[in-house]
DNA sequence: CTGATTGTGTTGACAATGTCAACATTGCTG
DNA sequence: CAGCAATGTTGACATTGTCAACACAATCAG
């Protein structure tokens, strides 16, 4: 399997590429992520990355995508525990969801930010991200059923639930919140705000 | 003053690129928006901008802050006629709000991600942003003082609600929602929770 | 074991980009 | 009119993404 202090044959080039391509995004946002200097970091040539990805666009997707999966799985870990009805659920989702982002900003705007990425690559990208909107509309269908909650769409709930979170990860990590506020208050604000809104008529 | 047939001196350059910058935006993205390609658009050279804006982040910062006026102005457009507290304000508002990001997907998302943007330039950004905020805030003190909804920190609740819409808006633009679904009545549902989850009790 | 084929990495090259310095032209102001 | 500041141009450079040509390694056929 060659020894990875061999000059050729890196041993697995395509997930030390990944690794690093998150890791400088993490530290000097998503514009720090150069092919060359990926290569530079890793020691390996310019264009070592075109062997495994075709494009920057492809090497940036695959980042992305594996952002998405990495929240998914935080997210299911939530759940875990607790029956699928339990009222703290959402409270608990908003709250990794928000703090994943604040963690990771780079990646969290990589995922969302479409700049980077070319037209052909969003496919993959909008599979993983559906993946965590199914989440999502499971835990209203499991509200509505216990009562919990109005009888809608739950797609529509979850679409705005979704974007609220969205969007305060997205204002928190754009700097546009500044003044003096708790983040922790704000998450539960949110959502609260959003079961009270979607509570059922007593 | 100089008619802009003339070779030198432009006429309005600084206005010109800040158009143009705005239009390449609109039409393929920000990443189509090239110092050489401005120049080109205008028949001018390629590092005339450099006389009007100290950087490309500098030509960018002011289109985007352009854009956050453009957007505070179509507000403030909706809240003239009617009276401060109308319930309908909040939903009016976030309509309008939407509607400005579908219609300016490129200038939307240029002003909130800072991706190209230098961290010097965004004090200007953010005050502009902040205005916009100002307003949101005002619409639920308004709220606050007719008694229809909860007696709370009012930048608590518009920063709820920005983020709401902000959310909603973005993962529409990026192409999140694609399901078969009704953009208006998206805007409303979101808008309606949050109204209903701030509801004053009984 | 030998030779060919395929996978993986390197170097050279090219066009495009942001930006600066040096220069040119215009318009205003004393 | 002289000179100065504003505005625009051209030349140059380093950096980037990417491709083609080449080099070496691993594996597989005989």
């Amino acid at each position: 399997m060659t020894l990875d202090g061999n000059a050729y044959h890196h041993g697995d080039l395509r997930a030390a590429l990944l690794a690093e391509a998150a890791a400088m995004i993490d530290e000097g946002g998503t514009s720090s992520v150069t092919m060359r200097a990926i290569g530079r970091r890793l020691g390996v040539s310019r264009s070592a990355a075109y062997r495994h990805f075709a494009d920057k666009s492809a090497l940036l997707v695959a980042v992305a995508a594996a952002g998405f999966d990495r929240l998914r799985e935080r997210l299911e870990a939530v759940g875990a525990g607790a029956p699928a009805a339990a009222i703290e659920r959402l409270p608990h989702v908003g709250e990794v969801y928000v703090r994943f982002a604040l963690e990771n900003p780079g990646h969290y705007r990589l995922m969302y930010g479409k700049e980077a990425i070319s037209r052909e690559d969003l496919p993959e990208l909008r599979e993983v991200a559906n993946a965590l909107f199914d989440q999502l509309v499971h835990i209203f269908q499991s509200y509505q059923r216990s009562g919990t909650i109005k009888q809608q769409d739950p797609r529509l709930q979850a679409y705005v639930a979704w974007g609220a979170v969205h969007g305060l990860a997205s204002l928190l990590i754009e700097g546009q919140i500044l003044t003096a506020v708790d983040v922790d208050e704000l998450i539960r604000q949110t959502t609260s705000t959003l079961l009270d809104g979607m509570r059922a008529d007593p």
